[in-house]
DNA sequence: CGTCTTTGACCTGCGC
DNA sequence: GCGCAGGTCAAAGACG
């Protein structure tokens, strides 16, 4: 992922800045007792050398937490910054986004519908498996989604879904149309009890074998939303945009990663041409895009910090150095 | 004429 | 076993 690259988190500090540090509280103590024993021992030059050593050592622990802190700042104001420029641009595309504008659930948004008890188990599965395979792609499983009981165990474990929100310019029933680069043919339609509108069933028909089903039905608190829930791993190319296949996966979360890869590449560019042009160039994306693409950078930062083994030391000794200079 | 959409019927799983 | 609800099938109609 290119945001990985982008955060070096890499702090190249000193990861164990007090011997002491590493031994536990029974060495400690009994570093402290033989150090007393044989300090009395001692003439009072040595005893000076020794605190010497140990100020110094305070000192540099000191001047590391410093420099983590600074870093921090610095993170925290790239992170408030980049904030602000979604703010912007969520500002600047309010008004463009009423045809087209997509928002992707969160995976454990339960935001639907969840009236079903009888798919509380498989929706599970589905739900772990997403948590375990996402990497900050903002797929999602549905709570309502009943296609997949037919299948084996194995099957609904590979099931891959997720769920994407189109705002259209209509509230009409004929517009349950999601673009999204694939052909799809409707084999059904019902209303469910949960929403009055109908809910319409579409299969993917640019390939005869192409196993991914496509459920589209407009949101009961906003009728102006479509929600499109897609089911299943597309097995041929994406038909419309090849390039844009290059940059996905071929599974049917296409749409959803497409969404995110090309907000972020937007938002990249567009801080490049802020930096350049004083902004001038306009992301046409969103406020949902901008929205998910915000909790997915977040996501990006987090993973790479926890991820950092450097960062993990480092923020250890830093807190136990902070620990063992306000002891004193 | 081929393709797509519509829509009622049927299938399946789950709760009681 | 029955009823309910969601999902799927397939015949009929619409359309280019």
């Amino acid at each position: 992922m290119e945001f990985t690259s982008l955060l070096n988190t890499s702090l190249n500090l000193n990861t164990k800045p007090l011997r002491f540090l590493d031994e536990s509280p029974a060495q400690k103590q009994e570093v402290v007792e033989s150090s007393f024993t044989i300090g009395l021992e001692r003439n009072s030059a040595t005893l000076k050398e020794e605190r010497g050593a140990l100020v110094e050592e305070i000192n540099r622990v000191n001047a590391e937490n410093k420099k983590l802190t600074e870093i921090l700042t610095v993170m925290c104001e790239n992170y408030n910054e980049l904030r602000n420029q979604l703010a912007e641009h969520q500002t600047s595309n309010n008004n463009n986004n009423n045809h087209g504008g997509v928002l992707l659930e969160d995976s454990n948004n339960n935001n639907i519908t969840a009236s079903k008890k009888r798919k509380a188990d498989q929706t599970n599965i589905i739900n772990s498996n997403n948590n375990n395979n996402n990497v900050g792609n903002s797929e999602s499983s549905s709570s309502d989604e009943d296609s997949s009981k037919k299948l084996p165990r194995e099957e609904i474990v590979k099931a891959k879904i997720s769920r994407v929100f189109v705002r259209t310019e209509s509230s009409s029933d004929s517009s349950l149309i999601v673009k999204d680069g694939y052909q799809w043919r409707k084999y059904g339609q019902k209303v469910t009890r949960d929403n009055p509108c109908p809910r319409a069933y579409f299969k993917c028909s640019f390939a005869p074998t192409c196993p991914v089903k496509k459920k589209v039905q407009r949101s009961i608190e906003d009728q102006s939303i479509v929600v499109a829930t897609y089911e299943g791993e597309h097995n041929h190319s994406h038909q419309l945009s090849k390039n844009e296949t290059n940059s996905t996966s071929l599974s049917s979360t296409a749409p959803s990663i497409s969404v995110v890869d090309n907000l972020a590449k937007k938002t990249k560019q567009s801080k490049e041409d802020a930096r350049s042009s004083n902004s001038k160039g306009k992301i046409d994306s969103s406020p949902q895009q901008q929205q998910q693409l915000q909790h997915y950078l977040v996501e990006q930062m987090a993973s790479t910090l926890t991820k950092d083994p450097n960062f993990k030391a480092a923020l250890a000794a830093a807190i136990s150095g902070k620990f063992l200079s306000s002891a004193k």
